[in-house]
RNA sequence: GGCCCCGUAGCCAAGUGGCUAAGGCAGCGGAUUGCAAAUCCGCCAUCAUCAGUUCGACUCUGAUCGGGGCCUCCA
């Protein structure tokens, strides 16, 4: 049973989809008028999760996350930058696209653009007008909060609370809360012909007219960081379900924001209240791109998209992630635990760990009585163990970092069934305790499935010359040290091993030979 | 000022009204190794403070202190 946790009712709630084995979500994706930086790439991280783990609980799911390609910041930037909106929105969406792809983020359906959906967006306004919950004034189109007497109830704010300045159009709007539908055009800016003359939309209503579009009136799961539930949520369920008068969506999921460790504020938030600042590394940019900031490709050159992506699924999604690189490099520590363990799966098996195929159903990768008969030194018992806490940490709002631990705990436990049954020796391997590894590898190859994790093998780490002559000069040391040691020449063997060392070289002896590889911070 | 969230070991981070409070990073012992590395085993938390509810609270309630988010464009 999965529960998830809705803003709306505050609480956590058994997962009863629209339809019978069918969820559709959608996810506010980002406004591209610049670079997307690490705290963009959380939204979509976990909801792929999400959505890779309802598909593995049997669900047919259809996700959607929409680009917005019109907005005052997209006229603001291609203005500065002397380029048309729509080109320096293609250049932005070609960038966003490129960075969740690197993070395995590829379980999205249908990428809505705003601009492609101008008709649906009339229509939607010209609906509510027609309803009465908007008015048109003077070319501008608004949203009246007073006749939406359910106004405020998902960010839980009365609308006299939410009366605000009412911004630069406040002589337009009935109520300084009321919201833009459409906005007139001005001079030089791009627009759409409308009933009310040339314009565009406003920031809320294509995420109504879109979801609408793609899932219908009523869907199941709605997501997004949790700045987004006020203004942007609570007026898409005033224009939704004013329009539609029901539900828009059952599930209202928000994710918590990335936090820059040491400093104050969300990762690409405004810095204004930082305490101590230092002036001019915050001119040098330093400041806010040591926050996270820095244009995520720019991250990528640094860390491993996987590290990445373990790291934001490492913490339960409605929690801030405290972001900084000391973190970053802590699950590189994390993570290389995994690597040497599928290096050592395939010295034992001679096969790659990532040759075996997980279940893609729950169902598929559920053990039978049978299964566990067999099993002569409780491995496989254990196992079954760690692979049904996990899916109880999944099950309860999809909490990834309480699944981790169970991840950490498999990778152990088949670790010791390693060194409890020396299959580094391949004297000591039965056909019948390599089955018995290679089932725990296989639910350990589902877990990462689940969460999109080690799906294929990790780069070769930069060795600055990691190439054909290395190789051979490393044969080389490696064959006068085997010499040296066979002759009981410890000293020469290890000022071998040491100097290598220094210049970040690990050496490991193992039964089969030294095995040596690249150390990523070689030692001074 | 209004709304909301958080405060668990040196750091990060799950979790529960009552068996030994996950896991990771770092550290310290031990097994293993010629010595290492890797791996395994073990050690490392009176769950911010105070009061209350309860047979019993880290878990519920209230207060206090501390941190954060939103209220304006935001993932």
């Amino acid at each position: 049973m999965i529960r998830l946790y809705s803003t709306l009712s505050r609480s956590k709630e058994p997962l009863e989809t629209v339809q019978p084995g069918k969820v559709g979500m959608y996810l506010c994706g980002p406004t591209v008028y610049k670079p997307s930086h690490i705290g963009h790439m959380v939204g979509p991280v976990i909801f792929d999760a999400i959505k890779r783990y309802l598909t593995y609980s049997g669900y047919e799911v259809t996700f959607v996350v929409n680009i917005t390609d019109v907005d005052d910041k997209l006229i603001a930037e291609s203005n500065a930058r002397g380029m048309s909106m729509a080109a320096l929105a293609e250049e932005m969406t070609a960038d966003y696209m490129r960075n969740i792809k690197a993070l395995g983020v590829d379980t999205i359906d249908h990428f809505p653009r705003c601009t492609d959906n101008i008709d649906e967006i009339i229509a939607f306004t010209k609906t509510l007008i027609a309803k009465r919950f908007a008015y048109e004034s003077d070319g501008d189109v608004y949203f009246d909060v007073t006749k939406d007497h359910e106004y405020g109830r998902l960010s839980n704010r009365t609308t006299e609370e939410t009366q605000g300045e009412g911004g630069s159009t406040a002589d337009r709007k009935r109520n300084a809360a009321d919201f833009a539908l459409w906005k007139t055009a001005k001079p030089g800016e791009p627009s759409w012909p409308s009933p009310w003359g040339a314009g565009r939309p406003g920031w809320h209503i294509e995420c109504s007219a879109m979801s609408r579009r793609l899932l219908g009136e009523t869907f199941d799961i709605h997501g997004g960081g949790l700045d987004l539930i006020f203004p942007h949520h609570e007026n898409e369920v005033a224009q939704s379900e004013c329009c539609h008068g029901k539900p828009m969506a059952k599930y209202w999921l928000h994710n918590g924001l990335l936090q820059a460790a040491d400093e104050v504020g969300k990762v690409g938030g405004r810095a204004t209240r930082s305490a101590a600042v230092d002036i001019e590394a915050q001119i040098a940019n330093k400041v806010s791109k040591s926050k996270g900031s820095a244009p995520f490709r720019e991250l990528l050159q640094q860390f491993s998209a996987e590290t990445i992506r373990f790291f934001l699924l490492a913490t339960q999604y409605r929690r801030p992630v405290e972001y900084s690189e000391a973190r970053l490099k802590e699950t590189e520590a994390a993570l290389d635990n995994f690597y040497r363990f599928f290096k050592r799966y395939e010295r034992v098996t001679g096969a790659s760990i990532y040759a075996i195929i997980p279940p893609l159903r729950r169902t598929q990768g559920d053990f039978e009585p049978g299964d566990l008969e067999s099993d002569t030194d409780s491995l496989l018992k254990d196992v079954v163990q760690h692979r049904t806490r996990f899916l109880d940490a999944m099950d309860d709002d999809i909490n990834t970092g309480g699944a981790m631990g169970d991840v950490f705990e498999l990778l152990r436990r088949l670790n010791k069934f390693i060194d409890d049954e020396k299959l580094e020796k391949p004297e000591a391997q039965t056909p019948a305790k390599l089955a018995s590894l290679r089932r725990g590898a296989t639910v350990f190859r589902e877990m990462g499935a689940v969460m999109g994790l080690f799906r294929e093998p990790p780069a070769e780490k930069q060795s600055g010359g990691n190439n054909e002559l290395v190789g051979k000069l490393m044969e080389l040391m490696l064959e006068l040290r085997a010499d040296a040691r066979k002759k009981k020449d410890f000293a020469t063997a290890d000022q071998i091993r040491k100097r290598l060392t220094e210049i970040g070289v690990i050496l490991e002896d193992r039964p089969g030979g030294t095995e040596w590889t690249v150390s990523n911070s070689p030692s001074p």
